[in-house]
DNA sequence: CTGAAAGCGCTAACAA
DNA sequence: TTGTTAGCGCTTTCAG
């Protein structure tokens, strides 16, 4: 009932022993696998139990091809946004017997390429990563492991396999025309600095596009390095609208920078969606309690993260051309003009 | 170059054929264990190379009978504290071969137990899980274990192994103190109703604990159901003072929801911290950008991370008697007066 | 420095 | 319904 610390763990055959019948009687009891009897599958369950057995998944794995876990690739883990597409993801996988496991890029190639590496050596049966651009190596590993592979988050360009996301150079677009149907001219843009952040760069270019259209060009950009944060946010709101005072809009490449101008603004007693508007990105309802809510775009990411999961699942099919685009939908706020 | 997607993976036996050596030298050179000569080093990584070769942990886990994972185990990822945690994970880590596994329980021993079970069955070399409470069926698995436990967060009981923390008790109590010598007398408190969350009830016991001992009893409590967020936080806040309108200091579970008190009562012209004093818990940087700094503790989770990896990973010996106790460290930030 | 043989703990496939 | 056999793809061990 309390046994000692082994040396070595158990295996199928001290439980075969335990219980007087074959490995493979046991084997199959613990899966559930074939017919057994009532009688020797309660047996073995009393002995599994008692000796405290637990199954040995590499040996199990290596015997039958197939292992239940699927590898999750994501940027960071820090972000407040992937929290959403994990949850997403462990919704769907949930009744589905797989198992997600998560590798963390900080938003490195060379570092993607690593833990792909890893996680391809596990041999899962699907994989989830975020982002349609990779390093060749990456690309390469990822076409030959022949396992389902979901790029989520954007569908802004080719999939290896399957993508499920919104497209961010809408997502600047729309954004762009709603700051311009509200009257507001002089705009300003406020964003990371990070080459490889190809989500954040493809808004930018829809955002810049979509105001040329209209001949409309930003007013001023300010970039930043490092993660986001409120201070963060603060800080550069105060920089640019030093520099360019007559700013009427500030586009955030993310609702926590948002919400950090958005924060310093108030307290700076600027008239807000009259004098200055503002808005970010993402959705993120971590912010839902402020005072004032910031005109943001829903990325959509605990959908991303079900489809996703869905398909690799085998839930759902991979869909025709391989795309799921999901609207990116336009959160109005209160920190943009209500256009007449 | 580039190989068309395999029906099978290729396996050291498709290398060794390329590269004109045994299967066993081809597993040296990928392994960098044991002298190879150059030339033949060279042979072997460029035929791997070529042929996008990625090895199979799950043959060599079998073989080895050693797999680099370490099975962490935490409550939640929504939290902005379980990050915190991870990173200092995954920094102590990086340089070991070993790779974090993370399982999420949501606060329910049940789910615990099975996510648990899961991750031992894949024999990882340690386990890191969060808080000293868990049930029979977890304590026994881990026992039998015969690998490095860690268990985090809290250094309030009896660790099966090895326990990485804070005292809650110790932090509940020192807050207790910060607040008497302020001079607030008034005092209620916001907390989650969580029977799970062993550490935030530890803190609320040693609080009143410190209270009780300089002749005060807490004048009001409120619980919430769920996440905590900024808008439980005004919300609780709102309904408190309702309820206890003299309330002069609020202590809060956690920093989330103490940030969205203190966000509704500066919009409510409240004097803080003259009127009403405010204290939170964790010290989550996410929210430094707040115009005003909200009192807290900081949990230490960084450091959690890092030294219990680091005694996973050998680094470090186990202590003397099984737990390291960090300090939890009082910052006042602007929201509690300054003792006379 | 390189290779051959044995086997890690389990399950697929077949036999009884 | 239960058992037997033959591996899964690697690494350990030992021999050259």
């Amino acid at each position: 009932m309390t046994p000692q610390k082994p040396r070595r763990s158990l295996t199928l055959r001290d439980v075969s022993e335990a219980a007087g019948v074959s490995e493979m009687t046991v084997s199959r009891v613990l899966r559930n696998r074939g017919d057994v009897s009532p009688a020797t599958r309660e047996k073995v369950q009393t002995a599994a139990r008692s000796l405290g057995y637990v199954p040995n998944k590499i040996a199990g794995g290596l015997a039958s091809q197939r292992v239940n876990l699927v590898a999750v690739v994501i940027p960071s883990l820090s972000n407040l946004v992937f929290p959403d597409v994990l949850g997403g993801i462990s919704a769907e996988l949930d009744d589905t017997g797989l198992q997600p496991v998560v590798g963390v890029t900080n938003y490195a190639p060379a570092r993607e390429e690593t833990v792909l590496h890893d996680m391809l050596s596990w041999r899962p049966s699907g994989v989830i990563l975020a982002g349609l651009e990779h390093s060749r190596g990456s690309r390469a590993m990822l076409q030959n492991a022949g396992i389902p592979i979901v790029q989520i988050m954007d569908v802004d360009g080719t999939p290896i396999d399957t993508a499920v996301g919104v497209s961010h150079d809408r997502a600047g677009r729309e954004m762009a025309a709603e700051i311009l149907r509200a009257g507001y001219r002089r705009i300003g843009f406020i964003g990371t600095h990070m080459p490889e952040d190809h989500r954040a760069r493809k808004r930018l270019t829809g955002f810049e596009g979509a105001l040329a259209e209209a001949g409309v060009a930003l007013a001023a950009r300010e970039f930043y390095q490092g993660g986001s944060s409120l201070a963060k946010g603060r800080e550069l709101t105060e920089r640019i609208l030093a520099r360019e005072p007559d700013l009427d809009f500030l586009y955030y490449s993310n609702d926590l920078i948002g919400a950090g101008g958005l924060i310093w603004a108030r307290d700076q007693g600027i008239d807000i969606p009259g004098r200055l508007g503002l808005a970010g990105f993402n959705g993120v309802d971590l912010l839902d309690g402020l005072p004032v809510r910031l005109a943001t775009t829903d990325a959509r990411r605990l959908d991303i993260g079900r489809r996703a999961a869905r398909i690799v699942a085998g839930k759902d099919p991979r869909p025709e051309g391989g795309v799921i685009a999901l609207s990116p939908t336009f959160l109005p706020g209160d920190t943009i003009r209500r256009p007449r």
